[in-house]
DNA sequence: CATCCGTGGGG
DNA sequence: TCCCCAAGGAT
């Protein structure tokens, strides 16, 4: 076991497996420069490793970096999240998806301040009690944050490690095996290192469709290149169909530029976001006598379908939303649970870009 | 273990 | 155009 797990270059040679010495000089050379990581040699602040791990979560680097940099701006320290609204959390988490990501990072910030005296855990165990905080972020905070040492599994990773060792079995299947390789490999003395290098090279070089194994200081070792066709991997289970659905959404306009919206229940879809009053949404293949869209309108009043419609694509289902505009006058009242929000207060409000999607298809803003 | 849960970009 | 995917978690 010592011999197999000791990092020299001869080591890895006389074993024929994966060097983790050669990956971490890798990324000492062509690490990527992240808002929320730290200079070489230095340990991140927790939080911020936090912060961008939550929002890093089925999301793009691209997308989080201007969300990442508003919130440490808004909410320097986890303290300072915690004692915000939630309703202002929302707000400022819109467009960037996943919901319950917004919701649970709230009440971690506040169970961190509550359990821990404002400090992040540094052991895993402990990390993965917070809500919205799973095996992944759990072992990526202890390992990034505090070099404790844990093998953080994410997609690059499970990429990287499902080539090397050329892991045929399916995934979700395979993560018991994946994430086993992943520890095996993980060096004692920079384990929180060792993850981000397998994520930068998951990222920039064994990447998923066409990978550059000319330049990965793992290209010898690695099974899946020696076979050939290094991006057959990681086989995964078969998708099955996109279903769609199909509604229709209300969009009053009062004379004084005020839009009539509301607040979406507490659980399912867009939980606790602010949405433009829509109709159910269908499925269109069930629907064979569907009641008129205006049974469900906010108030009577003449609707008018604006010309086209609104596509939005889920994760599980596509939508089409026709938008019917009402214009009125600028004394109209809210109805009970709606409210008038001028275009000036939308940053105020939680609004998913579907949303926005359906304001600016109704010639709003 | 399967399903639900957003969004935008790239091949 | 369509499909895949991106530092997953909760139920």
């Amino acid at each position: 076991m010592a011999e197999a797990s000791s990092g020299t270059p001869a080591a890895a040679s006389r074993t024929g497996g994966p060097d983790p010495a050669a990956l971490l000089a890798w990324y000492d050379r062509h690490r990527r420069r992240l808002p929320w990581r730290a200079e070489p040699g230095l340990r991140a602040d927790p939080y911020h490793v936090f912060l961008s791990e939550i929002m890093l979560q089925q999301t793009t680097v691209k997308a989080v970096g201007p969300y990442f940099g508003a919130f440490l701006a808004r909410w320097p320290s986890v303290s300072h999240l915690a004692a915000a609204p939630l309703e202002e959390v929302l707000s400022a988490w819109a467009g960037l998806g996943y919901y319950a990501r917004a919701r649970n990072l709230h009440a971690c910030a506040k169970a961190v301040v509550d359990r821990h005296g404002g400090r992040f855990p540094d052991a895993e165990a402990a990390l993965l009690d917070l809500p919205g905080i799973g095996p992944y972020t759990a072992a990526a905070i202890a390992a990034i944050a505090f070099d404790r040492p844990a093998s953080p599994v994410d997609g690059n990773i499970e990429r990287v490690i499902s080539r090397l060792y050329a892991i045929g079995e399916p995934l979700p299947g395979a993560k018991g095996a994946i994430k086993a390789r992943a520890a095996a490999l993980t060096p004692p003395d920079r384990p929180g290192d060792f993850a981000q290098a397998m994520m930068d090279l998951g990222a920039t070089i064994c990447t998923p469709k066409s990978p550059a194994c000319s330049l990965c200081p793992w290209m010898e070792p690695c099974v899946a290149r020696a076979e050939g066709d290094a991006a057959r991997y990681p086989v995964k289970a078969p998708k099955g169909e996109k279903p769609r659905r199909e509604g229709a959404a209300f969009l009053a306009v009062r004379a004084d530029g005020a839009v009539l919206l509301r607040t979406r229940p507490d659980k399912g879809l867009l939980a606790k976001m602010t949405e433009v009053p829509s109709t159910p949404w269908d499925s269109r293949a069930g629907a064979k006598a569907p009641a008129r869209a205006e049974d469900h309108a906010p108030f009577p009043t003449r609707w008018r379908a604006v010309p086209g419609a609104v596509e939005h694509v889920f994760t599980h289902f596509a939508l089409t939303l026709k938008v019917l505009r009402a214009d009125l006058p600028a004394a109209t009242p809210a109805p009970d649970r709606h409210r008038w929000v001028r275009p000036e207060g939308f940053g105020r409000e939680a609004l998913p870009s579907l949303m926005r999607k359906v304001l600016a298809h109704g010639g709003v803003e």
